[in-house]
DNA sequence: TATGAATGAGGGTTCATTCAT
DNA sequence: CATGAATGAACCCTCATTCAT
C-alpha cells in the first residue's frame, strides 16, 4: 500500500548483511520527520524541502528513498488505518457485549491515536485532498468500515437494552467518531494522561455531564 | 477586519438610489462561490482562478472586488467568528443557570454553524494555517474566549450541582466544543433536521448513551 | 505629437460655447496631476490607477479624456522638449557669441526646466523605456539636436579664443548637459532660489572651483 | 546585505576541494547578466524571465541561486555602494589636503563606477523605487554619507585657500556629485579612455572652461 | 547515497484597457 | 462624463520532481 521504493533489504542471497539497520532504520528517520511536520502544518502545506531541510540533506536527495511525497503520506497513513482496523475488528471479536465492544475500541484506539499522532493530524488537516486521490482511495474505505462497526455496535447494545433506546445511532455514532478522533486534545491536553483523557471520554459518553437526580 | 476593498456605496448625497443590490449582491455572491469551494476543497488548495472559473469570470477580475484571497476568507471566517462570540455572550447573558446557558449556546450555535458551514470546513482543514498568519491573529483569540465561556458555565454548573462534579472542566470543554464544530455532520447528515441533530446532541451531552439503571 | 483625444474645442459651428475653459481645463488638470505623479515616482511605477485617484474618478474614466497612458506621458513630454528646443535655437540665434550662447541656455533652460519638473523627472527616472519606444522616437532625436548645438557652441568658442582649446567639446558637452538636467537640484535645492543655482553653476561651469593663483 | 542564498561551500572538513569554482562562478555569471539587463532597461523593467532566458534556463531555476529578483538588485547595489565609499573613506584618510582628497575620490570613484556600470545605471533609472523599498534604505543612508564627505571637503578647502570662497558648498557638491555619477558618459563615450574622460572632468571642475584672462 | 542545477506547471497578483450602462 | 465590471497578458515566485555528477 506505501508505494515504498524497491527495498532490497534482506532479500535472500543478494550479498547484503541482514543487519536490518541502517537502511531501514534511516527511511523510518526519515518518516518519522515528515509526520511531525505533516501534523504541525498539514500535509499539503510541507514542502519537501522542509522535510529535507529537517533531515540535513537536500530534497533531491530525499528520492533515493521515496517515489514522491505521496509515496510517505501513504506509508505514515496506511500504517496508521491498518492498525486502527485491527483494534475495531479485534474489540469487536473479543468483546462480550456491545458495551464490552465500544469501551474496548476507545481504549485500545486511544494508545493507537496516541502513536500515530502525525496521521490522525494529517487526516484532519488534509481529509479534503486525500480522499479525493485515487492513491488514498483506501482511506474513504476505511472509514465506512468503522462507521458501519459503530453502528452495528450501538444498535445492538439498544436492541438488548444496554443504551438508550431513543437515541438515532447514526447520528450517535458521527458525534462518537469524531470526539473520538480529533487530535488535538491528545496533544495539547498537556497535565492529563491518557488514561484521564479516556475515562473522561468515556464517563461523558454513557452517562453524560448532568447530575443525576 | 474583512479588508473589504472601498465600497463608496450610499454614500450620503451621490445621488444614487441606496437600493443596496448590484454592488453589494455580486459581493456577496463571489464570497458565497468562494465559501463553498473553500470549504469543499480547502482554503490553501483552492486557487483564485477555480474561484473565478466558478463565477464565470477570469482570475484577474477578482480583484476588482477583493484585495486578496486572504481578504476572502477573512470577510468569511471574521463573520462567522463575530457571530458565534454574539451567540456565546448572549446565552451566557440571558440564560437563568449554567445548564440553561449551555443548552442555549448549542441551540443558537447551531443554527450559526449551518449558516457558516464553509467558515467552519475552513477553520476545520485549514487551521494550522490560519493560526499561523498575523492577519488571522482574531482566530485563537476568538478560541481562547470560547473555551473561557465553556469552563465558567460548567464549572458554575458543578458548583451549583447542576453537573457531575467528577467531570474535570477543561477535559470536558475540548470534547464538547470539538463535537459540536464538527462540521461534517451539519451538512452530510441528511435525512435529518437541525432540531433533530441538535436534540441528539444535547441529549447525547447531557445524559449519555446509557440506558438508567 | 501628443495624440489627444479628438477634441473638439472651438471647432466652429458646432454648437458649443468656445468657452475654452470646461474642457480644456479639465484635461489640463488632469495632465498636472499625473505629472505630478510621474515625477514622484516614475512613469513607469504610476498606475493610471493612482492617477485616477488623485483626480478622484475611476480609472477607466481617465479614458474619456486620453486614449492611452503613453497619450498623457507623450503629452508632458513632448510639450517639455519642444519649449526646450526653443530656448536651444533662440538663444543661438540672438547671442553675440558662443559665451554668451552658452550662459543664454543655461539661464532660459533653467526657467523651462523649473517649470517642467514633471517632464525632466520622468526623463530621468524612465529614459531606456522611452527612448526604446517608437511613439517617443522624437526624444532621441531631440538630444541629438540638443547635442549638436552645445558642441556647436563650445567648438566656436575655442576658435575664437573664448573657452579654452585643452577641452574636449563632446566630452565636456556631456558633463554639462547631464548637470544640467540633473532634475532632483530643481526641485530638492530648498533654500536657494533659482537665480543662485545658475548663478553657482555658471561660475564653476566657466571658472572652476580653484581659486585663482 | 545581499541576501544570497545559504552556501555551504567551502565548509571545513566536507571533503571538497575549496576551489570556489562552480557554484559561486554560476552565481557570479548570473548576477552579471542581471545587471547587464538591469543597465539596460531598468531594474523594474526587466523581468526574471528576461534574465533566465538570457542565462538559457527558467525563470523558476533562477530561484536556486537567489531568494528574489531583489535579492539580485541588492547583491549588485550594495557590492557597489560598499567599494564607493571605501573609496571615499580612503580617498579622505590619505590625501594630504581637500584638493588632493577630491582628486583622489573622483580618480578611485572612476574605475569603481566603471567597475559597477550596471548599478550605477540602476540607481539611475529607480532610484525612486529603491529608495522607498525598505530592503534598500542603506542607497540614501550612504548617499547622505557621500554629501556629508563632499561638503566637508569643499568646506575644508574654501576655509585654506584652495577653493574659491564664493562658491557654496551644498550646492557645488549637488552638481559635481551628478555629473560623476552620470552612467551613460562612461558607457557611451566610446573613443576616450578612462584616464581622458577622468581628466576632462578634473579639469573643468578646477579650472572652468573659460580661456585664463 | 548525496549533491546541486534545472524543470515545468501552476500559484496569487497587477495593471492598462474596454465597454455596457 | 462617469461608473464599475471585466479582460488578458504579464509578473514574481513556489514546489515536487529529475538527473548528471
Amino acid at each position: 500500500m506505501a508505494g515504498v521504493k524497491t527495498t532490497r533489504e534482506s532479500q535472500a542471497g543478494d550479498g547484503f548483511p541482514a543487519d536490518g539497520s541502517t537502511r531501514s532504520e534511516r527511511r523510518a528517520h526519515l518518516v518519522a520527520l515528515a509526520g511531525e511536520l505533516f501534523a504541525q502544518k498539514g500535509y499539503r502545506a510541507t514542502t519537501v524541502r522542509e522535510i529535507a531541510d529537517a533531515a540535513g540533506i537536500l530534497s533531491g536527495s530525499l528520492y533515493h528513498h521515496f517515489d514522491s511525497k505521496e509515496s510517505i503520506g501513504d506509508e505514515i497513513l496506511s500504517g496508521f488505518i491498518n492498525e486502527v482496523l485491527a483494534d475495531y475488528r479485534g474489540a469487536v471479536a473479543s468483546a462480550a457485549d456491545p458495551r464490552a465492544a465500544i469501551e474496548q475500541i476507545v481504549r485500545s484506539t486511544s494508545g493507537t491515536l496516541a502513536r500515530h499522532r502525525a496521521a490522525l493530524a494529517m487526516l484532519q488537516n488534509d481529509w479534503s485532498y486525500f480522499a479525493a486521490q485515487p492513491r488514498f482511495a483506501y482511506l474513504p474505505r476505511a472509514l465506512r468500515e468503522i462507521e458501519r462497526i459503530w453502528v452495528t455496535q450501538l444498535e445492538a447494545g439498544q436492541e438488548s437494552g444496554l443504551f438508550r433506546a431513543d437515541l438515532d445511532s447514526k447520528l450517535t455514532y458521527r458525534l462518537l467518531r469524531d470526539v473520538l478522533w480529533i487530535p488535538e486534545q491528545w496533544r495539547r491536553t498537556r497535565g492529563y494522561s491518557t488514561d484521564q483523557v479516556v475515562d473522561a471520554f468515556l464517563r461523558i459518553l454513557f452517562d453524560g455531564i448532568a447530575a443525576r437526580a
